[in-house]
DNA sequence: TTCTAAAATTGAGTCAATTCTGTTTTTGTG
DNA sequence: CACAAAAACAGAATTGACTCAATTTTAGAA
């Protein structure tokens, strides 16, 4: 079954990708016209709209692709994590944050989170949900493994913590690409300054 | 200077919002057209782009009739608080969450919280912003007071808690408006969980 | 009261996302 | 190798937010 259908069809999807992804770095999401992308991608309108139901599902494409890397990053720290929980969380976070910027522009990430929670029933607004979800599970994760480690006291409700973690920190991130000028080192410091009320509570 | 010209542009922006805030409820956000807008406010499309830059300015001025509301009735638990750490966050944050559906529906939080996102730089996207602001100062000062009162260790990071306590309760609020089936009950028994680990964590 | 400049209103026109319908391409079968 | 059905494509038409040049209304001076 992987015909010359399939494979034409994987091609578009690449091809459209590709095209968005460079034009959106170019023009912003909002100056990227999908005549343009069609044009740059070699298909026609009609065609995007064959394969992706609206111009937000293009940009959730290339958002899931970020968070996925995202997410194979932060592996390595819940295995192997910091023997310091201030510190073992700081990492964590850090990787989320400092990734972040890699693909995608503030401007892309506005649109993204904009549109994740105007459209939450479409494919892109449930991805992102999903994502978020991993996200808060990954924290999650990571303090099941500083408990397993002794580094965390065992009676903290570890799935609430993990929440509260990840909502601070995703809040503070969109409130960190509302802002222009806003720059990530002072993101991650305001982080770490709120986290310090927790880690003072649930450390051993 | 309490013109004829002045009263009528105080009585068009009443109509404008009315006729609004009824479409909206009626055919959401999104289903609302501006040419109805318009007809039913018996002013022309062209006079709501006088009084409105976009329609999503429309939007927020309802959303901040609501959230002044919101501040205005918190303030009451500011001055008097429960004696009780957790009573007293969980009656500041229960005020906000139960107010919240007043005058909106989940589609207009939604739409409400994707512009201010998408647009930061807008009349709405800056006058929500500081309505967060807001909020999280009343947290703050909520804090403060319970510290006076010695119900709150004296140590502890107001203001990080503050905007800690804000954020969680915020993106638990979004998470909320995005699922069509949730309840608030279940909302606050969550974020009251949450606030649990800080309870414990800042009592004295 | 009459007139003029400033302020406000109007609605037809523009622009870009999305939809729709007819056409073309691919596939599998006889 | 035909051919019919299914899938995908193309691009013209639709839709709805927003703009703008022309017109109307108001305020205040003479």
């Amino acid at each position: 079954m992987s015909g010359l259908r399939a494979r034409q069809k994987a091609d578009r999807h690449r091809r459209i990708i590709e095209a968005a992804a460079a034009l959106f770095r170019d023009a912003g999401y909002e100056g990227a016209k999908i005549e343009t992308i069609a044009a740059q991608a070699e298909v026609s309108v009609g065609t995007i709209y064959n394969y992706y139901q609206n111009k937000g599902d293009i940009l959730g494409a290339i958002v899931s692709m970020e968070v996925n890397e995202v997410l194979n990053a932060g592996r390595g720290v819940v295995a192997n994590p910091p023997a310091n929980v201030g510190d073992a969380l700081d990492t964590l976070l850090g990787i989320y944050i400092e990734h972040s910027l890699h693909y995608l522009s503030k401007e892309m990430w506005r649109q993204a989170m904009a549109i994740s929670t105007q459209l939450p029933d479409s494919p892109f607004g449930q991805a992102y949900t999903a994502l978020d979800s991993a996200l808060t599970e990954q924290i999650r994760a990571l303090i099941t493994r500083l408990q397993a480690l002794g580094l965390v006291r065992r009676d903290i409700d570890g799935p609430a913590l993990g929440e509260l973690i990840f909502n601070n920190m995703n809040m503070m991130f969109i409130e960190f690409v509302k802002r222009e000028e806003a720059r990530i080192a002072e993101l991650r410091t305001a982080i770490r300054r709120q986290n310090r009320i927790l880690v003072a509570a649930i450390g051993v």
